[in-house]
DNA sequence: TCAAAAGTGTTTTTTTTACACCCATGC
DNA sequence: GCATGGGTGTAAAAAAAACACTTTTGA
């Protein structure tokens, strides 16, 4: 491999944004670093990508590594490179590729063997806590997430395989604020094509009472665009 | 500066789509390259980014340099980072950050000073015919651009600081290929806050029939959000 | 006065919203 | 039976679509 010093050098590092919705509440997942730069603060899960590995190949190993989280089926995707030039002064000139990736509560609660210390923040509470330009990463990642429940499917990420279409509102409704009307909800999301199919079961509810729902599963591969978008259900 | 070598080197560029409209058929900017890897063949603008300058910077400076086109106030977003380990072997290890770009079609239309070999290439008629993974870059960029005339101001990023609504109507025509009702294209458009403001002129049409239509200006600085999105208007 | 292009009005259709009501279950 | 949450019906309101019609200009 030929490399002509005629151009800059650059390290490339990938963060990670990994959401999640703890009871109700949007939640990244951060780490503490231990190394220099920062050490002791909290940042985003990342790391540098190695020789001959695919960038994205680099965010998921790194996030297995860091935190635990490891998962077949994994949404993953690119959010934006990060490459402003004193973003790292004490390292050289190190351009981040941040990616954004979405699970679902339970597998976040069990961490894999390898965690360090890593740890579920609620994003609200994250005011400007995190290393680098990691707050502003956290920001973008938490508008192009608001942003895509409209428009995607990205909502059924944040649940198991199987669920009811009161907890699919709720994430709707918990990541944005407001409320939305059950009835309308149900047809909105029956009515668009490509979006949930019923398994043909049922649950009841975590009470106990009331009609058992209806179980579905997500049609759309997690985060494709939709058909029709769902424009924000009003209350 | 302290380069440590415990991680592998990595050599960032810039590629960069430009889009615009000529006569109504989109196109992009193509140059062709005079160095080795890729000789003679076409290719998106770009290339290396410099010491401590910043991503959009270097696209900014290469798209002057290469293609003399060179606006005060050009609209420059980031599309997406390309790092598959082998999209350019002879040089190493090159991750490409990829810009977006739209220009009004004069501006395209008259190369600046250090133009060397620059083209507009109707986008319909590019099969495969870049060089590196550009034409997946530029397949990114077309689908990006659809999505984004629907709910930003990016439309009035192809035409003059002064316009007609009816040629607005005829950029949306343009891309999106299909027709749309004049009348109903007004009221939209008049409609949507912070979109077009009048400027109280008239321009009479090419041909110089008909009504003059009144001018207007992009309120919205080009490419930022709508307020409600303008849900493809029907024939 | 006619054709052409801009712009407005008006009706029909579709979608969204609000909210009443029925269903299925556990206690 | 009754409270609770799931799910359906329906009417009112708003938005979108279709298209007729008026306006302003040059030839």
């Amino acid at each position: 491999m030929v490399y002509t010093s005629e151009h800059p050098i650059f390290y490339v590092t990938t963060d990670i944004v990994v959401l999640t919705l703890m009871d109700g509440v949007l939640s990244a997942l951060a780490v503490r670093r231990d190394e220099d730069p920062h050490a002791g603060e909290l940042a985003l899960p990342g790391g540098f990508v190695r020789e001959g590995e695919d960038l994205d190949a680099a965010a998921r190993r790194r996030l297995a590594d860091e935190t635990g989280v490891e998962v077949d089926e994994l949404v993953l995707e690119q959010l934006r490179t990060y490459g402003a030039p004193d973003r790292d002064p004490t390292r050289g000139r190190v351009v981040s590729v941040a990616h954004l990736s979405v699970i679902p509560a339970p597998l976040a609660a069990s961490p894999g063997a390898r965690t360090r210390e890593a740890l579920w923040l609620p994003v609200a509470e994250l005011p400007g806590t995190l290393a680098f330009d990691h707050n502003q990463i956290l920001d973008d990642a938490i508008e192009r997430t608001k942003a895509k429940l409209e428009y995607t499917a990205l909502a059924t990420s944040f649940l198991d395989a199987e669920f009811t279409l009161a907890e699919l509102r709720s994430v709707y409704e918990s990541i944005w604020g407001s409320e939305l009307d059950p009835g309308n909800f149900q047809r909105k999301i029956r009515n668009s094509e490509d979006f949930v199919e019923p398994t043909g079961q049922t649950r009841r509810s975590p009470s106990g009472r009331g009609r058992p729902a209806e179980l579905f599963r997500a049609r759309k591969r997690r985060t494709e665009q939709l058909a029709s978008p769902l424009t924000r259900v009003a209350l």
